[in-house]
Formats: structure tokens, sequence, C-alpha cells
RNA sequence: GGCCCCGUCGUCUAACGGUUAGGACGCAAGGUUUUCAACCUUGUAACGCGGGUUCGACUCCCGCCGGGGCUGCCA
């Protein structure tokens, strides 16, 4: 089953739109089929310079690699596939040749009408209380177009080239079913559907023409989209109808919500993929997320990787309703992907950052054992370097972090403490320093003199790390040697 | 306004006539070698309303209410 992707290249890849070409992804690649990229910049107005770049990029972070269309390669934005070009702007003397079929087939015809003629004619509907305004509200009369003009009149203007559109002549009073793959049979009757504009006056198609004509000569098996086109389904299916091509499957996916249940935006949440990606999320957690935001595996099953989703994913699990965009989530399942990570694997990732702060710091066994002992308590890859600062650097400790009210330690008792903490410490040799026998040797200890466990772990701790929290006690100690450790009790003692 | 779509915990969702309405996030409490996390345990919380159909409705039908989308020479 072949399926595409078709963004506007009018800014940033929306959250909506990565779940719509996730779902098209899982439906080419579990049917054994092409993810088509197709690029839909018809509006010349709204185009961005560099938006499709941008969303090319952030596709492929996300792991969605086309397998024909619009395709990032080395040397750039590169079009591959056997029914290009896949970019709109380039495929308009199609669009103009198939709208012309439909003038020659009475199933469109030519309109001079200008902007301000097709407003005040909405403003005079408005105002007399139509149901469904549309171009033709009086039987397509008072305005100026082929229906109603004499053909010699027409081919006037045309000689005088004057700006025409070609609209849709939509048919009377006619049903319109068509059977959705999420939602099911859906219905619609003509007599509310304007005659859509298929071809504008700067010669570029609009959206409905353009799907219609793309999707047909790329071979597109089901299309996936929002559905906020749901009510443009029926003027789409009767275009396939009027150029006589059978209409492909059509899935429209519910909408993605703010917390006030309107259509995701811009104003009130963050929609571009692009914020989460600066925000460290990786593209696990993320994809992770979104497919699971309107789609459930029927199991209880959470984590799921893109093959997994490939292996489980099917349209019609997909939820009708609209889903609320709430974060909340997403930093669980962030955490759970780090978890996810083999040793290595985290170990890898976190090392540019790392060196980035600390630049003697180098991929050794010792630099994964230090990783090792923040994978679990981590849920951002960005926290690394400060949780591993201590490694690298002698902290500063602040007698104030010594001290710990919630654990009963004044600053009064600090002297005693770090003098406890190395004298038992020392006891403990070079070769005996494992993280169970400082454990072993330092609790019993405690236990003699009479320190309750965290009158003695925070000051260790805080002493061997200069911060508020990370790994335990016994863990920094461990991997810190005794050298260090009994070097920073001492320097700890001295700044008392 | 009209047309279309939708309606289970705060959020994401399971249930496809018979369940103590399940899971996850969040939140709360407790646990773990101190703290913040992570992790484990327990708890918290939902079928929009009213009619039918049925021995029996979250599930089927109708109405209402509520929410959303569309109603562009934007997609």
């Amino acid at each position: 089953m072949r399926t595409r992707f078709a963004p506007s290249p009018t800014g940033f890849l929306h959250v909506g739109g990565l779940r719509t070409a996730l779902f098209s992804y899982l439906v080419a690649k579990q049917t054994g089929g092409e993810f088509l990229v197709r690029i839909e910049d018809t509006d010349q107005e709204r185009s961005v310079e560099g938006a499709l770049k941008n969303i090319l990029h952030t596709l492929h972070w996300a792991g969605l690699e086309p397998d024909e269309g619009v395709i990032l390669r080395k040397g750039g934005i590169a079009q591959e596939g056997g029914k290009g070009p896949y970019i709109q702007s380039q495929r308009l003397e199609l669009y103009r040749s198939y709208a012309e079929k439909l003038l020659a087939d009475g199933h469109a015809y030519i309109a001079f009408d200008t902007k301000e003629e097709i407003d005040r004619m909405r403003t005079r509907q408005a105002q007399a209380g139509v149901a469904s305004p549309k171009y033709d509200a009086s039987v397509r009369m008072n305005m100026r177009n082929a229906l109603t003009m004499s053909a010699q009149e027409v081919q006037e203007k045309l000689a005088g080239a004057e700006p025409y559109v070609i609209r849709m002549k939509m048919p009377a009073e006619t049903q319109v079913s068509f059977e959705d793959d999420i939602r099911g049979v859906v219905s619609f009757n003509t007599r509310e559907l304007d005659d859509q504009v298929l071809l504008k006056s700067d010669g570029f198609p609009t959206y409905h023409l353009a799907h219609v004509v793309d999707d047909h000569l790329m071979d597109i098996g089901i299309v996936i989209r929002g559905e906020e086109w749901l009510p443009s389904l029926p003027k789409h299916v009767l275009l396939f109808e009027a150029f006589g091509w059978r209409p492909p499957r059509y899935a429209h996916v519910p909408l993605l919500l703010n917390t006030d249940r309107s259509k995701l935006s811009k104003r009130q949440s963050s929609v571009a993929v692009e914020e989460f990606r600066e925000k460290g999320y990786m593209p696990e957690a993320f994809l992770n997320f979104i497919a699971l935001l309107g789609w459930n595996p029927g199991t209880e099953q959470e984590i799921f990787s893109l093959p997994m989703l490939i292996e489980a994913f099917s349209l019609d699990r997909v939820q009708k309703g609209g889903a609320v965009f709430d974060t909340e989530k997403l930093d669980w399942l962030q955490g759970q992907w780090v978890r996810q990570l083999s040793t290595e694997e985290f170990s890898r990732a976190i090392l540019p950052l790392v060196t980035n702060q600390f630049p003697k710091a180098e991929y050794d066994p010792l630099f994964e054992q230090r990783a090792h002992l923040i994978q679990e308590r981590i849920t951002f890859l960005k926290e690394a370097p400060s949780m591993l600062q201590y490694f690298y650097e002698d902290p500063i400790v602040k007698n104030d972090l010594l001290a710990n009210a919630k654990q009963k330690i004044t600053e009064t008792m600090l002297p005693d403490i770090l003098i406890f903490l190395q004298e038992t410490l020392e006891t403990v040799l070079a070769d005996e320093w494992t993280q169970d026998v400082l454990k072993e040797k330092l609790l019993s200890a405690a236990k003699l003199k009479g320190y309750k466990h965290g009158q003695v772990l925070w000051p260790l701790r805080a002493a061997l790390t200069g911060l508020p929290f990370s790994p335990g006690a016994f863990e920094v100690a461990a991997a810190l040697g005794r050298d260090t450790t009994l070097a920073r009790i001492e320097m700890a003692m001295q700044s008392l």
C-alpha cells in the first residue's frame, strides 16, 4: 500500500503533521509499500523560505525516511521515484491540463469574478440568512461565469487576458457516501457544497485539484490525513468520479487538541516538533508518545519502538475523537527511553555532552562505569554533565549543604561527623574499596557511635559531590576511589 | 446559523450485551543506603442526560445536551 505525507512548506513540522506522517509511514511499511513525501506549495503567499528543508530534517530526526518523493540527501534536497516531480509548483502544466479536461467534460467551468465581487456575494448571502453560502446561491446567477455568458463573451475575455479561475460544477442534490477506514460510512449532500475553485487565477491548483490528480497519478492506495479534511471528502470523491478514476481509501485521523479541546494551535501550545527536539526529547520517546495519542495496541504495552509500531499498528484501533496534546506522559516516556538504552549506548550518547563541558573526559571503561551510575536517575541526556561534574573537578562544598536539618545535622556537629568519616574510611584499604565493603564498615561504625544513617551518609555524599542530589554516597565513593574520597573529606574539614 | 464528526477517570485509553468498568501518566501515602530522582506497593478518580430495545446495557436505537471541524482563488 503506497501512502504519502504531503506537507505545505509554511513553517515548522507540526506535531499533528508528524502523527499523520507516522501513521502513513506505518501503513506503508507493514504492507510492504512505499512511503512518499510530496510538497504542497500551491499557496505562493504562505510559502516560507527554508521551511521545506526544515520539515525534511525533522522527519529525518524522527526516523521517518521516505522511500520516494522529496528526500533529504547529503547534497541537499533530492527527488526520487518515477512519478515525479513531487513538488506541486513543478507540476503546474499537469494540473492545468487536467482542469481543462474537466472543462471539456462539463464538470467544471470558467469564472471571471473578482475577489470583490465574491466578497459582495458572500455578504449578500449572509444578510439574507442563506444556510450554506456558496457561489451558485441563486443558480449561479449574477455571477460572471461561463455558465451564464455566451461562448463568444467568454472567448473575448480570455483573449483579453482577463483573470479567471476554473470552478468545479457541483451536481445538484446528490448524496455522496464514502467509507472512511477510521470512521466508517460518512455521507454528504452536494446541496451543501460550493462550486469549489480548482485552478486559481495565478495558475496554481487549489489543494482539492492537486490532491486528486497527484494521489491518482502517484498511485496512492490510502490517503491518511487530518480530520479537518473530512468536509472536503465529497468534493474529492466527486472529482475522482469526474475523471473516471477509482478513488483511494481514506482515513481521517482525529485532531490533536489544546487543553481547552480546540484544535491544537501555536498560540496555546508548543506545536513544532523541533521545539521538543531542542528540549532534549529523544526521537524514540517522542514518536512513542505521538503514536499513543489516538491509537492503542489493544494490549497494556506502553513502550514502542518504530519497528514495534510497524508490527502492532492498525488503523482500526485509531480513536475517532480528538486527543488533548498533554505532554505530562511524554516526560515519563523520555525517562523510559533513557533507561531502555544499553550502558554503552547511553555512555556514547552522553559523551559529547560531557566532553563539551569537561574536555578531558573520554570514552573508556571508567566513563561507562560512571555513566551507569546516573543512567537510572536522569530524564534528559543533557542532565548528564552536571551529574558527572564531581568526577572531573573537585566540588566546592558549602557548610549549609553538609548540614541538613531534615537529617538532623547541625553545623556544630559537622567536625565530629567528618572526623568520624575520615577515621572510619581510612580503615578501608585500597584493595577492598568497594561499595559493599564501604557500606558494611561505615554503617556498622555509625551504629556503634550512635549516628543515624542519614547523619553520616548525607555529609559524605555532599562532601564528595557538592550537589544537593546525586547517586548515593557508597556508589560515588566507590567510583571516586580511596584517595580522592579521603582528599575530599579533608577538603570539607578545611573549609569548615 | 448550516453541514459533518465526536462524547469512559484531570490526561491518553481498554471494554465490541453479562467485568468489583481494566491499564498508563499525573497526584497521594508507604517502602528502599541519606537528598532529588528512579524503582516497588497501595490508594485516588470516569461510563454527559433522558427515553427506548433486551432477562440484562458503557456497549444497540432515538432525542437532548456538550465539544470539535468545515463553511476561502489556505492547506
